[in-house]
DNA sequence: TCAAAAGTGTTAAAGCTACACCCATGG
DNA sequence: CCATGGGTGTAGCTTTAACACTTTTGA
């Protein structure tokens, strides 16, 4: 089992649902790992065939065991971060995107593994660099606090957050501006790939 | 696969080996889950199994893959906490007590589950209260402080754990003292249990 | 010239770190 | 009375939270 975040312009955390005909309620893509598949070479692929995600962050989550009458599974869950630009560029056969705040899933481990994953992408922005895998190659401080914004679902104060990012050391500008609309230009940064913290408390 | 830690009055922590004949190296307690036996259920089990500890607290770490020649397998790594008093109290037919610092596993992903409980418990240590599960019922600050050191491995100052202890709100003083030596008895606490919050960022 | 988003500092409160002495007891 | 571990307060520093106005641009 496995499942994708992702974050759109106007911005909002999406996640990769296969709808059902009869009740109104979504699944989680899935898919099962070959024989002598890596677990982490299984969920790379699922997340390209299923949600059509390539180069993505890819983090394990939790492992299920759960029964049904003729046989017992071992569900294991991750987590993979695609930016937008990323997730849309290429075919998604399967999946559509929802908003997080608004998708019902069906099955109750399906729901845990959402909660979770939540509880985890909330939990790791403070002390992590793990946003930046929902972003594009170079953006603003403001798209970076929307998106921010859009995970914690809660807004953010302006000047606090550009000293932290800024302070933090894993911004690098770019000489470039982003120009969008009658106002003021943007700088626009580039994330310093070499300080990636999102795997602290990841073995490996 | 799966692992024990554990607490002893001249404190260190523990994990539960088996030691291994030939190079002198030794191998976490594993065992295999029954068919439709939940994983968390098989982890409860080979714990009190293999070492010998019951009514821990129990917490799911990593799951990898693995491949001989004839199989493939799924290894889910759990972490089990018990104080050493809990731990000695039952039988422990295979697996004996080695301290962390010294213990030499042969086999590179037990290497990998080892350092990665290590880091998650020091981590957690900072904000959650994993630590009660290493005590026994009631406990001296000083006993919990070495606790502490014990597993982060370095020491900490007196004044200030003592007032963030106090200030956390999950110590409940108990009436009784410890009479232990010539010098002052210390005062007993208990862990104040509904207050637990070592499952933060744990589904469930 | 107006609307719209970018950008910028300060102050107060809380929390953290470092540090040294007196207390109660048993032998 | 002495050795041993138990128990206590403060000052400086760092971190965090709250808060409003000026700048630059395109239409």
């Amino acid at each position: 089992m496995f499942f994708v975040l992702d974050l759109t312009d106007r911005p909002a955390l999406r996640v990769a649902v296969v709808e059902c005909e009869e009740p109104a309620t979504a699944r989680l893509p899935t898919g099962s790992a070959h024989q002598t598949e890596p677990l982490d070479d299984a969920a790379r692929r699922i997340a390209r065939d299923e949600a059509g995600i390539v180069e993505q962050y890819l983090e394990q989550l939790y492992t299920f065991s759960h029964c049904t009458e003729e046989q017992w599974y071992v569900v294991v869950s991750s987590i993979a971060l695609a930016s937008h630009v990323m997730a849309v560029s290429s075919d998604h056969p399967r999946a559509q995107w929802r908003d997080v705040r608004e998708v019902v899933l069906g099955n109750a481990i399906e729901c845990q593994v959402l909660d979770y994953a939540l509880v985890r992408l909330r939990a790791k922005l403070g002390y992590t660099t793990i946003a930046f895998h929902l972003m594009p190659e170079s953006f603003t401080l403001s798209e970076l606090q929307r998106a921010y914004e859009a995970i914690l679902d809660q807004s953010l104060d302006k000047r606090n957050f550009r000293r932290r990012m800024i302070a933090s050391g894993i911004l690098e500008p770019t000489a470039a501006v982003r120009r969008a609309g009658s106002h003021r230009p943007a700088a626009l940064y580039r994330f310093r790939a070499a300080d990636d913290r999102s795997v602290y408390l990841t073995p490996g």
